[in-house]
DNA sequence: CCCATAATGCTAGAAATGAGCATAAATCGG
DNA sequence: CCGATTTATGCTCATTTCTAGCATTATGGG
């Protein structure tokens, strides 16, 4: 993922995702806008970009107000139409730093087979935050919840419900983007780290988002070189997943579904037999009805 | 769906989706504020609710505009966040009306297993259309986005590209929100009836996006009564869907999968042999991980 | 009672999945 | 050059899930 080093801002140091207001007269449609400014901003050539969500919550931009985003009158209300795109590493980055997703949300990686630190902590105060309610009504809505997002007792760990449990942390408290101590931001809960504003939440809606996309359109390879292994491929899908994948399933997954092609060059810096090397094959597009590396069963 | 007899507002008499401004001081998020004035506006009763699209073009509203979305300055620009939201068909209807999603985009509708008449029409329109266009490159991105909404040759029609079919049709001049001839407006195109602004834009998102939902959340309950036959609910969702599926195939999935229990009680004006009546198991939203009642095979 | 209409039960075959075993082809440390 | 190690790749087997029908069971209406 991108983030903005926007110090020179003032107010917040907190990483934040790049964004900017809409400028009406210069762009004919969202995307273009969006396109545009985010070339301007980090110099990133966008591939595959899709609407994400429309955050207008009255309160999500409380405490650290952005300067751009700030608004005097009490009833104006900020909306944020975000989008989820995505791009390659590019050499010279400009303003745009690349940081690891798990950085802010770390216990959705869950690739390491060992229990994740993160991960058993979250679910560990999430039992605790369950079992403190009084009412019987308030305890009933919470495990419901819990439950459903965590999935507890049964070892169900539901990839994609991404959003789903970073909004019941932050309710029960147990994820923050500001201190509450004091103005110290680095410790988000769980070993995570914070953002600006309700950019975590964001982030967290992408995350959520792009790991469904992934199980029925091809746009891993809006990620991937023009020539890659398939072992890169699955460390790639594995990676927004946040799951391990079985490899022998996964390449005969990839190739029954005539999503990669070899293109005959071999590459050798494997560490054991060389592999082959494989491209997209962009004519799945037209033909299948529902492409994507569907991630089978995790391990 | 439900539509809007806004006569009342002059200018156009147009069928249109309910619609209204945000009230930023009034209501706390964007889902409250939509449930509230659809409340006030339809007296129905919204059940699932999930936010669509941000729709944000600048000529969406070109032709005849709305009287609530006019704007005089020229930069202005008009921002709608759609939502989809399911629910029941109510005795009092106010000012809604309710009708057939199919009106206008009849094409979609494929639950005849004849050749039905709008969607021949359409694909054959589509075909010319492709052919008609002059340059080699031109014509080739043609070819691929008929292949890709429509699936020409091969008999793939993917439910869910409602829209890609829709902006496909509406690009290529065949479908159209206002008679090109004149002030008429019944016919929008291969026998639909078309909309207010972009409303009929939105309707496609809306189908498109309600498809695919379908299949992996038991959204389709939000249309159930409280007790049903298990061809009531396979003609529910066929309607949806858009096409017929395989009786028996339909209800193992669906009592496979958990999602509904017999309430003991049966139905007796079927026709034939009584059927159970089944209610739906709301313990499925924690248990299994993506219920939903999955399309299997069409026919 | 015979028929039309549905609801339901079941099954044979085809596909897709999940887990591994086995082999191949490099690199690395002697 | 040799054996250990590492990753790539080919294949198999048992299960589960889908498809497409066939067959049987209940009801209501002549």
């Amino acid at each position: 993922m991108v983030t903005m080093d926007r110090s020179e801002w003032g107010r917040s140091e907190k990483p934040s995702l790049p964004f900017g207001p809409l400028d009406p007269s210069a762009h004919r449609t969202l995307e273009l806008g969006l396109r545009s400014w985010v070339r301007e901003q980090t110099e990133l050539y966008l591939g595959y970009v899709e609407q994400l969500y429309t955050f207008g919550d009255r309160d999500r931009l409380d405490r650290p107000r952005l300067a751009a985003e700030e608004s005097s009158e009490a009833e104006e209300r900020v909306l944020s139409v975000a989008y989820l795109a995505l791009a390659r590493e590019a050499d010279d980055e400009s303003a745009a730093r690349w940081s690891d997703v798990y950085r802010y949300l770390p216990w959705e990686d869950g690739r390491r087979q060992g229990p994740n630190r993160s991960r058993r902590d979250a679910l560990e105060a999430i039992e605790q935050w369950m079992r403190a309610s009084r009412g019987g009504q308030e305890r009933e809505r919470r495990e419901e919840r819990a439950q459903f997002a965590f999935g507890l007792d049964r070892e169900v760990w539901d990839t994609e419900k991404v959003l789903e449990r970073y909004e019941l942390l932050f309710e029960a408290g147990l994820v923050a983007e500001s201190d509450p101590a004091g103005e110290g931001w680095a410790d988000g809960g769980f070993g995570s780290a914070s953002m600006t504003a309700d950019h975590r939440r964001i982030l967290a809606t992408a995350l959520g988002r792009l790991r469904g996309k992934i199980k029925y359109r091809p746009v891993i390879f809006e990620l991937m070189p023009e020539e890659f292994t398939l072992l890169q491929l699955q460390r790639t899908v594995e990676a927004l997943a946040g799951v391990r994948l079985h490899k022998q399933n996964f390449r005969r997954l990839v190739d029954r579904g005539g999503l990669v092609e070899t293109t005959g060059n071999v590459w050798t810096q494997t560490g054991g037999r060389p592999a082959k090397l494989f491209r997209f094959r962009r004519d799945v597009l037209r033909e299948r009805r529902a492409p994507g590396v569907g991630l089978p069963g995790q391990r």
